[in-house]
DNA sequence: GATTTCCTTTGACCTATGTCAAAAAAACGG
DNA sequence: CCGTTTTTTTGACATAGGTCAAAGGAAATC
């Protein structure tokens, strides 16, 4: 799915509009395993998904790294906190395989947001939807067991959990490698 | 804080602008326990709490209480996905103390959305805000020690911690009253 | 296609936290 | 105030999932 195919399914922008929105993302191929974001710079870009998939993942005080989001076709990816605040970012953002992905920076989205008032409503609406998703994470992490989260997942991203390295899942679902590789039998 | 001011304080409103939005919402006084949103429900009215705390809460398979967030003073209050989308609610909205509220409905507020782009922008602006305080609660949850996690409420609701029961605490932290309690010590 | 590196599974054992039950303390209502 | 209800603490025991270590597989690299 491309920028302009997504803007337009979330608000009717006119043809005009999306020429210009669109005109202010840049098209840019990324290879497997590049990070997009180190932990602890300021994200001064978003990145929206068309083809491929990406990450977020920190490193923890014992070296290891947790996953804290998957980015699939048709999301924005970014390190939201540190993009919209422009503070530091808790965390990487990594390109999980060969992706194709359209970038904008703050200062392009803000003017934006402020040109337009459709587009200022567009980031609410996938403000929200993020949101609502995180949502759902945080209940199954809080109240459910290793089993039921990886059922969770396989519903939120059925598309990217046969695709990534089991220990990526795990930390993203809170549990152990081997936990969850005993799961799946 | 009246909601008049932390209109201002977010988007330089103009003072016909912050009166016009002021106008739409109705200040109520609500008494402790009192629900605002049953479960199941869709929630059609979003809260500002001038005066007192609320919680979202669930009732599980169990017949158990699960707190899932806290409302302080200048907050709005609202189960995000109920009111937004419009389906049903998930949760209960619980006042946990009398408690002074403005409220708006979903038709007004998405009517000053649609007038003033600033107001679209405030509503991003909150949106952003609540997705970082949800991803620092998910963080805790996922990967930090029950004490740990104590140590995360008290920097986040630091009024709230020690005026609600010792229950609700715990089941927002996802842990057992008697491992709070253990902790506490 | 052999070698190295990465990824997944398995086993044995351990620990933080849960469960159940009951006592103690605090808050509430008449 | 006094009795009732709610909340908090404490104890004994159970268990899901963690840790550590090692062996298989798979897949990238030369």
């Amino acid at each position: 799915m491309s920028i302009y195919e997504f803007l337009g399914t979330l608000v009717p922008f006119t043809n005009k509009e999306l020429n210009d929105i669109q005109s202010h993302f840049k098209k840019e191929t990324v290879s497997k395993s590049q990070l997009l974001v180190n932990q602890g710079d300021i994200c001064k870009t978003l990145y929206f998904i068309e083809q491929g998939m990406g990450r977020s993942f920190y490193t923890n005080e014992n070296g290891k790294e947790i996953t804290q989001w998957f980015f699939g076709v048709g999301k924005f990816m970014t390190s939201a906190d540190s993009f919209f605040q422009q503070t530091p970012s808790l965390y990487n953002l990594e390109v999980l395989v060969d992706s194709v992905v359209f970038s904008i920076s703050k200062k392009d989205i803000d003017q934006l947001f402020a040109k337009y008032h459709k587009m200022e409503k567009l980031g609410r609406l996938v403000t929200t939807e993020m949101l609502t998703k995180i949502v759902n994470k945080l209940n199954a992490i809080q109240f459910q067991t290793a089993k039921e989260r990886y059922d969770y997942m396989l519903a939120e991203f059925p598309d990217i959990v046969h695709q990534v390295p089991l220990g990526h899942i795990a930390s993203y679902l809170g549990m152990t490698q081997e936990t969850l590789s005993r799961i799946r039998k």
